[in-house]
DNA sequence: TAAGATACACGACAGATTGTCATATGGGGG
DNA sequence: CCCCCATATGACAATCTGTCGTGTATCTTA
């Protein structure tokens, strides 16, 4: 976690940090990006950057936190927006973030995906003990749309939607092929709605 | 990808190394593990490791690679032994590797997973373009037991269970919890079996 | 206002890491 | 016996990391 610090900062100044930081890893691959250059194009001298992070790793892991909790905002605006459906809401979310993708909006974000490829969408998830930001939004999904047997499908409903998601905003800005992304994406939700096993089958896993 | 001469290596010395690298990759993140303490511990010198490989990412690549194909030889066995059943061979996949994770045989593949829980379990699929390998696969799974309705949607069910099953080998890994674990991917693949979506609701992805 | 304390800014530096390269070695072919 | 090619090896320059001693600004207290 960056320091108290850090948060004390000017926000032009913290601002323009975060900025080149993401600028950055956007460029090139996380093990590729010397500290070095980050705290060039920010125009901060090197003390200074281990004065507001521990290293390189703690910096990364709040950027990658901060798109955490733009998600969850978008996610629970849009949910309100679809009365609660949850997959609606979530093809909302992959509209709305590739539409600002092509006009360059979050840019960063994405670029920061391709140059990372290895990064598991589920870094999102993963963070923060992942209940919180559960519990949060709980409320605002209309569970009657669900078929929920377990009191931990929703959670990892919701896993699956976001992995998913993910994905295809990486695949998107990846191959250069939204369109197929979202085709694929919509199919991805067929699967997760109506599920991929034959009625007539037992199922398997019991 | 690494050089011949690395392929024309005798056998021990190359695997030797290889298991080096395993352990190493496994006892620290990825990004903490200096190329220095792999060839110390493989006992062969700086230059000769990088006559074998680009760099490290390019060793990193090959070992997820040969886990890859690993994997691939698994899942084709136990699919067969499963009369083509996906979601059934994907459970005995845990199952397997679960339980030679604890006696201690597939330790080094489990640690590298903890050391490096940002990696994405999609690096397996997005191998080599993933096609080849979903083609042989394919002739092996009985599709009488899914429905699927489009032609990629065994390419996506696929994708989806290695997603799955890997981030529950990897939550096994992590927190010490493997009952918990196994609980949760049953969950997942019942969810990925029947769907997510109350029979009632219309589908709202369209 | 002076003195002292506190927080922050800065960049030089030691230690470590990376990838390269000139040189050494070894065996098969002529 | 010599040449050629593939491989082996570790010294080296360039680069990167994290630290630390020294400035500077603001706030406290008298």
């Amino acid at each position: 976690m960056p320091s108290t610090t850090f948060f004390n900062l000017p926000a032009a100044k913290r601002e323009k940090l975060l900025r080149a930081a993401r600028a950055e890893f956007g460029r090139t691959a996380y093990a590729d990006v010397p500290v070095s250059r980050i705290i060039q194009a920010a125009g901060i001298p090197r003390g200074s950057f281990y004065m507001y992070f521990a290293d390189k790793q703690d910096l990364f892991a709040y950027l990658l936190e901060d798109f955490g909790r733009q998600l969850e905002e978008r996610i629970s605006r849009l949910l309100d927006g679809r009365r609660g459906d949850l997959f609606a809401a979530f093809l909302d979310l992959y509209d709305e973030m590739a539409r600002e993708r092509e006009r360059g909006e979050v840019q960063e974000l994405m670029d920061i995906f391709r140059c990372n490829r290895q990064l598991s969408p589920g870094v999102f998830v993963r963070q923060e003990g992942k209940d919180s930001r559960m519990e949060r939004l709980a409320g605002r999904i209309d569970q009657s749309l669900l078929d929920l047997r377990r009191a931990e499908d929703l959670e990892n409903l919701f896993h699956l939607l976001v992995t998913v998601t993910a994905g295809a905003l990486m695949a998107a800005g990846c191959s250069g092929d939204p369109a197929g992304a979202r085709r694929r994406l919509v199919q991805m939700f067929h699967i997760l709605e109506r599920g991929a096993a034959s009625r007539a089958a037992a199922p398997a896993s019991g």
